[in-house]
RNA sequence: GGGGACGUAGUUCAGUUGGUUAGAACGCUGCCCUGUCACGGCAGAGGCCGCGGGUUCGAGUCCCGUCGUCCCCGCCA
């Protein structure tokens, strides 16, 4: 088929944008074929660009050549058409699309491109009938054209905008930081660029820019952000990509107040930007409320809390059903599930898995005929409707726990059920109130340190560069009881997703020393790993804190989706593969020469 | 590293107890059609049933292995 250049031909509008008041003018569009539709001497094509699409029309009865090239035209094939805007006669107008009142009457057509069939439409979105991920993937620029990807790339880059505005007004300088940096191993495992100069030694790329934006701050440039690609190779999930944007940022002089002001004052931009009105400022936390009552450190606020409802029960009672009186029996209320036959409750048995020293009962109807006034407390305690299902999550007689690891495991079956039931209680369902639809929330007084069971040691539950409450760092804590020094350590949780962390970093050498020596990591360990941090420091560091927010996350939320793939535009797969590019790949032996490295067969 | 789901036409899927020539819809190709907009009508092409092995007279279907995609646990300071 022969194929028209470009020439000095110049769009006159997109699209998307013709309405009736444009009757009567000569336009020129340019776009891909979305549908075509013969209807004999009558063709019909809609032209689509990101912006929307118009009908245009040939008439073979006006313009036969011209006609017969439109014949031609299939799918995805790129054409421009001159022609003339007309307003369509009354029961000709197409109210679903926002071009419907006019069509574009064609005097002339340019076959810029043909193409292939494509594996998928783009213009089956209407249909609903999307391919699997899998096409979808190596077929993306295809898939990129679909109108609800072109919708969320734009909504990413509109929230990534006043982001960077807000920021911008509020005195943040955007400065870049090495991709090519120093590999400081602790927390995920580093992706790793080997050295052509340096045989035998590596670059990392950053998980974050932590060191370098605390290095900004000791240089002092006072507020830093940067909207920034951070690599972590470890394994994916649906909200886990290896390589991932965030928005970065760090100020001196701050407290954790400070923090939140900058962080809800970009958010209510990216929300305005969504078109959405935020309230804030946002709820607040600490760590140990949100396990006590949530059993997750990531709460999602839009279902109720669990409850702790132990005093309904009288020791006998807790006795008799085998409950450890110790520990916390623990409701879960899960709203409008209504009522659940044997079999559905033996289904929910396998919902989580089983952990040693915790039971559940699902029975309250049961537990009822034997103790009335109980269950009654119980319901009452814990808020409950006819028709919400109670499941009560208890330590086993002799179970040997801690009141968190039950509240924790409790939390599990919170999401779970929620998860299971979400037709009935309808709580994830958008209502269009923001309120309701975005719940925000700040977690803080996270504990400084975990103790990590396979290295038998306490490490930093942020960062061991975090700073700890001032008041927990009385004579000998960090020995004697490191589990329990907290850490000027938050979260902003939106939905039962961790959106951002950050903190108040520890800006004083020998407050870092004892942290290092807490985790038991050696001064010359220390030296060695971060030697230039750790230098630095000495010079002048003023107080400092910040915090890093996923961007993915937040428009994947903004977006309505369920997974990062979705609002990033060439993500990968779950196995850390780009299926359009086909990467990773082997290289050469000449490149791994270069490079001085060997492989090991298996 | 572990658990689960899935893999059949270009695409989305159906395929009964293992039994003739593996089907549907959409898409595609050709012909017809002047008001369609998920256009319509007629005709047609299109299959390594992911791959390898096994059981069987016979495997899309059963078994083992393997590869791929998705979800979850571990992991993710």
């Amino acid at each position: 088929m022969k194929l028209d250049f470009l020439g000095n031909l110049r769009r006159t509008h997109t699209c998307g944008e013709l309405r009736a008041a444009n009757d009567g003018q000569q336009v020129i569009l340019m776009g891909w074929v979305n549908r075509r539709r013969d209807l004999g001497s009558l063709i019909f094509v809609d032209l689509r660009d990101r912006t929307g699409f118009t009908q245009v029309v040939f008439n073979a009865e006006q313009n036969k050549s011209l006609h017969a090239k439109a014949s031609d035209l299939r799918s995805e094939f790129v054409v421009a058409v001159k022609g003339a805007v007309k307003k369509r006669d009354g029961n000709t107008i197409n109210k679903n699309v926002p071009t419907g009142e006019i069509e574009v009457v064609a005097s002339e057509l340019l076959l810029l491109n043909e193409s292939k069939t494509p594996p998928f439409s783009p213009s089956d979105d209407a249909n609903s009938t999307v391919s699997n991920e899998e096409t979808r993937l190596k077929y993306r620029y295809i898939d990129l054209r679909r109108p609800q990807m072109q919708a969320n790339i734009e909504l990413r880059h509109k929230v990534a905008l006043a982001i960077r505005n807000d920021l911008s007004q509020r005195g943040f300088f955007e400065i870049e930081t090495p991709f090519m940096t120093r590999s400081t191993p602790e927390g995920a495992r580093d992706y790793l660029v080997p050295s052509r100069v340096h045989p035998g030694q590596f670059y990392a790329l950053p998980q974050s820019p932590q060191l370098f934006k605390q290095i900004l701050m000791i240089s002092g440039f006072d507020k830093y952000f940067q909207i920034v690609r951070c690599f972590r190779d470890e394994d994916l999930r649906a909200d886990r990509q290896p390589e991932f944007t965030q928005i970065d940022l760090e100020m001196t002089f701050p407290q954790q107040d400070r923090v939140f002001e900058v962080v809800e004052g970009f958010l209510t931009a990216a929300f305005k930007a969504a078109g959405h009105e935020l309230k804030t400022p946002f709820p607040r936390m600490t760590y140990d409320e949100a396990i006590a009552q949530y059993g997750s450190d990531k709460p999602d606020l839009r279902l109720p809390a669990m409850t702790d409802v132990r005093e309904a029960f009288t020791p006998d009672q807790l006795a008799t059903l085998q409950i450890n009186p110790s520990l916390p029996v623990v409701c879960v209320r899960t709203p409008k599930v209504g009522e659940l036959s044997r079999k559905e409750r033996d289904d929910l048995k396998t919902l989580v898995a089983a952990k040693a020293g915790i039971k559940t009962i699902d029975d309250l109807k049961r537990l009822e005929k034997s103790f009335p006034d109980t269950v009654s407390k119980v319901r009452e305690k814990c808020g409950a409707q006819a028709d919400d299902f109670l499941l009560l999550v208890v330590g086993a007689a002799d179970a040997n726990i801690k009141p968190a690891a039950l509240s924790s495991a409790a939390g599990s079956w919170r999401l779970a059920l929620a998860q299971k039931f979400a037709d009935k209680h309808k709580a994830f369902e958008r209502t269009g109130k923001v309120d309701t639809d975005y719940r925000w929330l700040w977690v803080t007084d996270f504990p400084m340190f975990e103790y990590d069971d396979e290295s038998k040691r306490w490490v930093a539950a942020h960062h061991p560069f975090t700073s700890p409450h001032e008041k927990d760092l009385i004579a000998g804590r960090l020995e004697s009881d490191p589990g329990a020094v907290r850490a000027l350590a938050y979260d902003a949780v939106l939905n039962g997703i961790e959106m951002a962390s950050g903190s108040i970093r520890i800006h004083q050498q020998e407050i870092q020393r004892q942290i290092f020596k807490a985790m038991g990591i050696e001064r010359e360990e220390a030296q060695q790993r971060f030697g230039f941090f750790l230098d630095a420091l000495e010079y002048g560091t003023p107080p400092h804190g910040g915090i890093a927010m996923g961007l993915d996350r937040l428009v994947m939320v903004l977006a309505g989706g369920e997974s990062l793939r979705e609002v990033i535009p060439f993500p990968k797969t779950a196995q850390a593969k780009d299926l359009m590019v086909d990467a990773p790949t082997p290289v050469s032996d000449e490149q791994l020469q270069q490079l001085g490295i060997s492989l090991k067969r298996k």
